[in-house]
DNA sequence: CTTAAATACGCTAAAATTAGGCGTATTTCA
DNA sequence: TGAAATACGCCTAATTTTAGCGTATTTAAG
């Protein structure tokens, strides 16, 4: 459980990518996929859903068009993020959809899992985007840091 | 992301029932199994895991065999567990293996990943079995809950 | 007015992960 | 001695993830 999927990856990538770069300018698809190697359907195809979806990015269309940030990323949890990209989230399918599982009527943990889930969710929505990719103040990056990458 | 597997569903039915039973009392994974529907093997392994890897549980062997909680629930929490089901836990799996990336070296989110990585463990080591499992009082339920099933 | 570069999107295939089952060995009680 | 339990390696099916292809639409540039 709880691993990140490349289509979040490259949504992160991006979204971090693009807040480093002067207001207003445009960033394309293609822009960051050559930039951290990143296969371009699936960078492009998360690039459209955050314009879509969610709203975080406003759409150019065009020759020199691109995307642009709409949306204060302070304003924006990680919650917001994995929804946009995954969907409706919960640790069980059961929790949001009307999925019948094989084992309903003697499951014995629902309670309990739907209580983590509600945890969860409130941890996630705690966390913004700005405080998890903008680059606050100092805090000076430890050599260790760049050397384990993924 | 955050998707709880089936095994670790097992694990989790297994000990809140076990939970439940009389102190000392064996519970076989056939129990477990049949009570909840659940596949033998699968639900076998996982209280083996349980036993072995965790020592959450004491395995007796033989025809009246079973298993029986020699932890406090109260001291383990459901990063403990997850561990023991799913081995090293981490968002990406660069940060606990070498794994060399593909796009090692452009990867611009290491740092952001690695502190998010840090507080979700943070927040599965604050949350015990006994908090998740045993029923209390407590563990304060939110509005939508025990309605929708799975 | 033509071309190129960008967004948008449906469809398919490959790869990886998850889930389950089979066979067998070992232990222990009755 | 047989039945029921733990223990475990291996293999297959199912599901999910990931990537790529083809094409349509929009717009800037030459």
């Amino acid at each position: 459980m709880n691993k990140i999927n490349r289509k979040l990856e490259y949504a992160l990538m991006a979204l971090k990518y693009m807040s480093q770069k002067i207001p207003g300018e445009l960033t394309s698809a293609k822009e960051v996929s050559d930039a951290f190697h990143t296969p371009f359907d699936a960078t492009a195809r998360v690039m459209q859903q955050m314009a879509q979806k969610g709203g975080f990015l406003r759409a150019e269309y065009g020759a020199s068009g691109g995307y642009q940030i709409t949306k204060d990323l302070a304003k924006v949890s990680i919650h917001d993020l994995v929804e946009v990209i995954e969907g409706p989230t919960a640790l069980v399918k059961c929790l949001h959809k009307e999925v019948p599982c094989e084992i309903q009527g003697t499951c014995n943990i629902v309670s309990p899992v739907t209580a983590l889930n509600n945890k969860l969710t409130d941890f996630y929505k705690s966390v913004s985007l700005k405080d998890l990719l903008v680059e606050r103040t100092a805090m000076p990056k430890k050599s260790s840091e760049a050397v384990i990458h993924g």
